[in-house]
DNA sequence: CTCGTCGTGGGGAAAAGTGGGGAATATGGG
DNA sequence: CCCATATTCCCCACTTTTCCCCACGACGAG
């Protein structure tokens, strides 16, 4: 099981190619063969998984019915953005202009480890997100640790 | 199994073709045979598989029982519409005019990956499915991947 | 100081998407 | 039954995009 995490500011070059940050790549498993699927994420990010993590997403999403007009709604969503990368030689995803474009991504990018998967931001958007949170981190852990229990 | 992916925009020349995308083309398995099935799908769009899947689909379709009325009049629907194509030396099908209009397909197209399938809708159309959905994508998601639990 | 890793940039070969011509097949009327 | 018209299918050709490879400067470890 993966467990990104970090904070990386990184540019994107003229190509779309964004580096995988050196400590993000040692924690991808080696059953993910490089591939990585990118997809859009939940707020206006990007959400990148490894290929072995993107399987369980996959299987998750298989279980779901067909004949259900929001699961179709929801699948194609989800999947209508996915598309799988291979890293290059220099450990660089390239990524589709679609998804550059919903994420509102120029020249850098924000990247985030998060447990499974990986998260690609515009710094400027990511700051906005955090500035309008309605509560705060203390007040958010409370709740949330809370009913964790 | 098949697990398709992404979205593509594609044209459709004046005699009906449409390729299939690389990416799409990488995930049929040997066992399609270069052979699909196009139907009618749900919304306004067609429903691809290749000819293994289709096999799938079909089998569960056997299950239904011929002396209900709505069965068969599911059954009539989905095969009514249904033709085998083959990809040519270019991976083109070429799709029937009667899908086209049922479609409401013209000179473009987009392609999606939705894991088993493909889907094939006029963009505009598409535009109109995805603006006329009564919850975001992130609302559907909670409660979609709640259910699961 | 040197070497290796890391982030960044760009050029060229290969593949992918698109379009059209012509042979083979099918259809309908005389 | 034969011919004319229409349709389908296969092949070839062009243009664009993608991907793979090589190269450079910066930083840090030894």
């Amino acid at each position: 099981m993966s467990s990104f995490k970090g904070r990386y500011e990184y540019s994107v070059d003229s190509k779309g190619r964004v580096a995988l940050p050196a400590k993000v790549r040692k924690n991808v498993s080696p059953a993910a063969n490089d591939t990585f699927i990118i997809t859009r994420g939940f707020e206006q990010c990007l959400f990148v998984y490894p290929q072995d993590e993107w399987n369980k997403v996959e299987e998750s999403v298989r279980g779901l019915s067909p004949s259900n007009p929001q699961h179709r709604f929801f699948v194609r969503t989800l999947l209508q953005w996915a598309t799988d990368v291979q890293l290059d030689g220099q450990s660089r995803v390239s990524i589709p202009q679609d998804l550059l474009k919903f994420a509102g991504i120029e020249n850098e990018v924000l990247i985030l480890g998060v447990l499974e998967r990986i998260e690609i931001w515009n710094p400027k958007i990511y700051e906005q997100y955090m500035n309008n949170q309605p509560a705060t981190y203390e007040t958010v852990a409370e709740s949330v640790l809370k009913q964790q229990q």
